[in-house]
DNA sequence: TTTATTATCTCTATTTCGTAGAACTAATAA
DNA sequence: TTATTAGTTCTACGAAATAGAGATAATAAA
């Protein structure tokens, strides 16, 4: 078995940001605020619908906005299996950054001694 | 422009742990012990070679090991451009997992109080 | 009521990445 | 000279990322 992608990780984590307002839309704004790049339609739709079938999203279908046009807004919520998944890549990634070399540790600026 | 994939940043940080030694299998078997789960053959050589090719591994070629057998030993060390390239992902992370809502704080059991 | 406008989502083609393991290579030991 | 072995190359295939045109369903304007 693998770990969730970067891409999974980060709609996962903007979901639970974004609370009741998690739609398609609104998480691509959030996603490229936190991230700093853009993402196309469908690179936020295709990985969020993946999630939905793989069990760590829910999705449920809301009315429409207040403001002028769209049409109803799907809503996501992360599931408990979606939080496993964050817990476990979170402590996959402390492992591997841990006890690095001086040297490295070094070259990457993080000599924050102890 | 895109982030390193979670392969690519292991391997880096890897490759660094394992200095001298950073050859194809030794990697193999630290990637193992880091994480947790198995590696194939491919799995690690394929996306060393993309790591060469983008210019943030490079590779030099060694002297075989002084075991019975074995051919010569390609030996990795990261570049300049591995070093930014894990410095951004890791920048990223950092502010992807900051400021979570109380409520997923929670459910990720990251309750350690401010 | 019909038409224009708009926000949101669906669909799908293409490129890139991950995964697997058989086959090949070059070294030492028998 | 042949067997044995560690290490790497090769390549096929499945999975994920990326891009954006088009479909849909809502309100506003005519």
């Amino acid at each position: 078995m693998s770990f969730i992608t970067r891409t999974e990780e980060f709609l996962l984590l903007t979901v639970g940001k974004c609370g009741d307002e998690a739609s398609g839309m609104q998480i691509r704004k959030a996603m490229e605020q936190l991230t700093g790049r853009s993402y196309s339609i469908g690179g936020i739709y295709v990985p969020l619908d993946r999630l939905v079938r793989k069990g760590l999203l829910h999705a449920k279908e809301c009315g429409p906005s207040p403001e002028r046009g769209g049409r109803r807004k799907r809503v996501y919520e992360v599931t408990g299996k979606g939080i496993k998944a964050l817990q476990e890549v979170r402590r996959i990634e402390e492992q591997v950054w841990s006890n690095l070399p001086d040297l490295l540790t070094l070259r990457l600026g993080l000599s924050r001694p102890k």
